[in-house]
DNA sequence: ACATCGCTTTCCGGTTTGCGGAAGGCGTGC
DNA sequence: GCACGCCTTCCGCAAACCGGAAAGCGATGT
């Protein structure tokens, strides 16, 4: 008898059927208006009865649940409540809502909240522009880090040495034609960035969207979370950027001093 | 060989492992800092190599992380991320934050946003008092319906008739020594909330804590959630009552104006 | 009216694969 | 230095998961 483990071990961590449930979590999460059994069966290679029998699982713990009407399927209230503590345990989510709101209200685009997580940037939260065309990447999306205004913002806190080294570990994953592709390139933008006080993704996360980003210091004086502007290339044009960038480092600035952080000195940690 | 199914479905759907598995997520995003493995073994009554294969499953999905240096699980980034789907769907979320707001700006309580779920009504937004004092019932919370102003203010637009029909099928659950024990209580309350356009909850849900709130009506004149204020007893005094009762019910108004919602003529449909 | 299709849901036997006791390894306190 | 508690890994047994098949069910077309 052989090892089944031994084999099938490739790219397939921990216990099938659970993973296979997450798999189904996950799908449902991604679609805006729900998905019917044989659907979700498609998407997730599973077989029908399978994937029935997982949801009706998950529906039983409340994490997702059915239509039964229309047989349509949605992700439940358990996933929410159990989503939100991953925000809570950021304590500053909350805060920083009025000044994403002011920063709307000045810049009349997209105020965005982000936070680094691993080597994603996860956008928390977000106020949105009044504008009728507007680009949206939902709360809740991830990025990969070197695409990302706010990531960048983020890693301009790091010493170079940390920024080479994560690069080197997850590649860049560029998204567009504009994204970042040589860490050489990288580490200009990211010398630009401490230089200026914020940074700026041009293009390089989605195409035709532009966006400026600054930090937030928590009071142990680590780097908290990010703050940004996204709007349309054709709305946030290069004239506009420096201004644009005065104003996101400004609110960063204000928030900061209203969690009681503080910036180290110059902000600029040498290697 | 016995039929295992028939002898140990008591309370027990679906996939074992799965459902452990949630229950470990269920139990994460309760606790706040987060839960070693043994006390999450303990807490989850399984055994501590079981939790541990489970966990990583979670993890290799994005569902749990863990603090390597600390061996501390949380809450993972895929959660939250799937969480958010289910408010996603709830398009008005959005326009509904200045309402709420400025109802918060008026009353200087709380501001609560909920939707009905099934037999629970669940707190989907807030927007804090600023108060030193006050009382939390976090977003991503759940009450029975009998037992929460919001909960009422919705229940009031459904004929008598379902509203005696969800009683019998869930019970009232009550929470504190003032909740509703009765369904003579419940309907002389829905008819008190009809007449006057808003719900009063008197610490029935959470002693010490009063609550007002309104219905709010989508564009095909659904119900489609409710807000509300929620404050100290002692601060929201019955004399207050009334005034407060004006405000969220107007707030409400503009609400679903601003929708492009219309509540049905006088609101109180007939059985 | 009937047949066909596509879908959801339930059932059940074979055997995959999940379970948990035990052991290894690591850090901490006595 | 020993003992304790904890996290993590291993492995054989058998519990319970998988998925093909079939039963319902509603819609659509002939």
């Amino acid at each position: 008898m052989y090892r089944a483990k031994d084999i099938m071990m490739a790219g397939s961590e921990g216990v099938k059927s659970v993973r296979r449930a997450l798999d189904l979590l996950i799908l449902l999460g991604a679609s805006d208006d729900g998905l019917r059994v044989s659907e979700l069966a498609r998407q997730a290679e599973l077989a029908v009865s399978t994937t029935h029998r997982l949801l009706t699982t998950l529906e039983s713990q409340g994490f997702a649940q059915s239509d039964p009407e229309t047989a349509v399927w949605r992700v439940g209230r358990t996933a929410f409540t159990v989503g939100q503590a991953y925000g809570r345990r950021r304590s500053f989510i909350a805060p920083a809502l009025p000044y994403l709101k002011r920063l709307r209200d000045q810049t009349q685009e997209t105020a965005n909240f982000g936070i680094l997580d691993g080597d994603w940037l996860v956008t928390v939260s977000q106020v949105e522009s009044r504008q009728i065309v507007r680009a949206i990447s939902p709360p809740g999306g991830h990025t990969p880090v070197f695409c990302s205004g706010m990531g960048k913002a983020l890693l301009a806190t790091w010493p170079d040495p940390e920024i080479i080294a994560l690069a080197a570990r997850t590649g860049l994953r560029p998204m567009t034609p504009r994204s970042l592709t040589s860490i050489e390139a990288v580490l200009a933008d990211i010398a630009r960035i401490r230089r200026r006080g914020y940074a700026v993704d041009d293009e390089e996360h989605i195409q035709g969207l532009r966006c400026v980003a600054a930090v937030v210091w928590s009071p142990t004086g680590e780097p908290a979370c990010a703050i940004s502007i996204s709007g349309l290339a054709a709305r946030l044009a290069p004239e506009r950027l420096e201004i644009t960038g005065t104003q996101v480092r400004d609110a960063a600035h204000q928030l900061t001093e209203h969690l009681g952080g503080q910036a180290p000195d110059l902000f600029a940690r040498k290697t």
